[in-house]
DNA sequence: AATGAATGAGACTTCATTCAT
DNA sequence: CATGAATGAAGTCTCATTCAT
């Protein structure tokens, strides 16, 4: 009995816990995207949670392990976005391709706090070691299906003299391009312009999969 | 005589003032690079440039001034870069456009070094109203000269259905996701490498102007 | 039970913070009279306390906070002097005005170093409008009370064309000048001697109420 | 001939060393009235001066050094203004004293901007030896004239049990506490109001030599 | 588990003073 | 004599981290 009370209260208890972490690395999400990282202080996060001053550094060695599961929630959070859309297209790969795409303009991953916090890692990158480890973890993955979707797109259209690794990094580029774009100019650019731009590029680099703009997308198995 | 010599110290002064704010800037630049911006105080930005500790608040009014002038000189020493060498391209729209690509990818404003600091200030644009206004100062002359090219290309070159500003749009774009990937894979990337993907992208876009790759670019005029 | 556990917790947190807060002050007090305004830093403050760098910022927004809470209490305990002092003195007005005079020179407000805190406020009140906002809260209320006294006095006494106000005023600036004569001339001066001062003025104000110099005070409601 | 030229140009060296002296005193008193002691910087006063920065270390050893000669000016110019007027009155110690009384209120000594600055100094004393000795060297001969007076009012009025040094004290004390009520009341209080309740009180003291409010003074040897 | 007071290193900034020009 | 750039000590304040409760 006591044993499954522990049990229960163990759950609940890892439950409680796994809820704070979360409360601790949303609050952190938006203070980034709100003050940046030198603005951001623990005493802002923890506020921002409703949380005390001293729990941080209970649920967390240190303010940089604190960031560090930061980015590896957002990178998670981008990674199962893009990949679920990829598998819930179907089996064809220019289909798969523009979920991609479209995944990576949704508002979850592509919204302004978002966007501001991505950016925020980014430029600390070239100095703090673990961030680009943790994006590399997740990145990778995404770099080798956009290139082997390439790599179908061409052998299907045969597009001939197109390198699928070069027309991939491409693709990556323009799309973190454009959210740099975003951000740059949250008045003036749009999710969606911004998305559209993405799609009048892939129909000049794959013309026989990708509609030109303003006409409709090829049926399926066309 | 006296009123040369007074010019004289007059302009050696100035002269000195300027240079010690050069100084202090480039030793900024170095640190931002090397720290960031969360790892870079005066202290180091002083010892850097080997000044005392003191001069910082002297030639500047803070360190955010410091910083905004930072970001200034990169701003325009891109400036001036990429306008240069499409003002020695020649008359033709797509010469003008290969050089500011070609600028672009130069080591001397995409080194490990500057793009660091050109993300470190961009991870910040979001709540630092002055950094975008500083970049947009030089940005906007940048994108409607992009647009101008195009727009040039597509009516010489009959690209119907192609807009010119989407089109812009892509190629900054491009440029920009190309820049962020040499800051995040410094040793798998590479500036040519960059480059030649953007001329990729150019054939795909403006193939009677711009050559496959690996072919010859068209002669002038042909 | 925990309900009170936490009540208790909460007045021990509560009641050490505010001792905290006193020991800051008093610290305060201390330096300024050792090091006057200019001299005194918080590092010398928080020695003083035996308390460790930081608890300032940490019990008071800025120290200019400290110091406004500072000469509130001084003017706290000022106040409290005196206006028992009056209570207690039984209903006659000529009793009551003795008892302030009394309270004035008492060594609790007007020791050497209390003295020296007093005018190093008052030296600076020109720009502090604090100061004089934080001074005025509690002058306000004396001054009107020893008009009251003084007016109750010369009714009684017939003391035909005396200023009630301009008398209090008198008496008042009698007071503190002889305070400004004990800080400029410590080794000189005395409390005693110059509470002394302040009866034989009133004496020559009020000679029916208050007894020459040397000679016995009247009896009660003699 | 060159030698008197050179006395020449020698003189007005000197006096042109004087004139910048002179200039930095009064830039300090102005600084001290409007920022107080904290808030006063060389830069500060040098600038009030329209000087250049370095001068001041130029014509002064240090800061302190020209607090000394600040505070000295003012005493000599309080000195002197008394002192004249003491004289320029005549033969008869109440005149005499009556002069004095009236001087201390005089807007060159009693304006809002001095009073700050007295009072800054005052404020500075316990802790600044050299504050207290060059206001001694004034103050010392101004008391013994104040009691000098005093002794000769009471042996011409027959003021039997008053003793000479205890009024001078008083009138000094009543002096200085009506110029704190000036300092902390600027709005309400006024010079002319301060010096008549001034000789209210030395109608109090000295019936026969000062008249009452209101009343006209004694004619001369009346 | 949670709270929040306390610590202390270190950041930015000010400013008296020095000194080359 | 005068200027103003430069120095560097010292001050206020912030904040990650620790720890008693």
């Amino acid at each position: 009995m006591t044993g499954v009370i522990a049990k229960k209260t163990g759950k609940t208890r890892t439950a409680a816990r796994a809820a704070r972490r979360q409360q601790l690395i949303s609050a952190t999400i938006d203070s980034i995207a709100e003050r940046g990282f030198s603005g951001t202080t623990l005493d802002n996060v923890t506020k921002g949670a409703s949380l005390s001053h001293g729990v941080v550094n209970f649920h967390f060695d240190s303010k940089e392990t604190l960031y560090d599961e930061t980015l590896g929630f957002l990178a998670r959070e981008h990674y199962f976005l893009w990949h679920d859309s990829m598998e819930q297209a179907g089996p064809e790969p220019d289909r798969q391709l523009a979920a991609i795409v479209e995944a990576d303009f949704n508002i979850k991953v592509c919204s302004s706090k978002k966007l501001a916090v991505w950016f925020a890692f980014w430029g600390q990158v070239k100095y703090r070691p673990n961030y680009i480890k943790i994006h590399y973890a997740y990145d990778e993955h995404r770099f080798a299906e956009i290139a082997r979707l390439c790599t179908e797109i061409i052998a299907h259209g045969n597009y001939d003299g197109l390198e699928p690794v070069s027309a991939a990094r491409c693709i990556e580029a323009l799309i973190d391009g454009l959210w740099l774009n975003l951000l740059l100019y949250p008045s003036g650019a749009n999710r969606i312009r911004a998305r559209d731009d993405c799609f009048v590029f892939l129909a000049k680099l794959f013309p026989k999969h990708f509609p030109e703009p303003g006409k409709p997308r090829r049926p399926a198995n066309g």
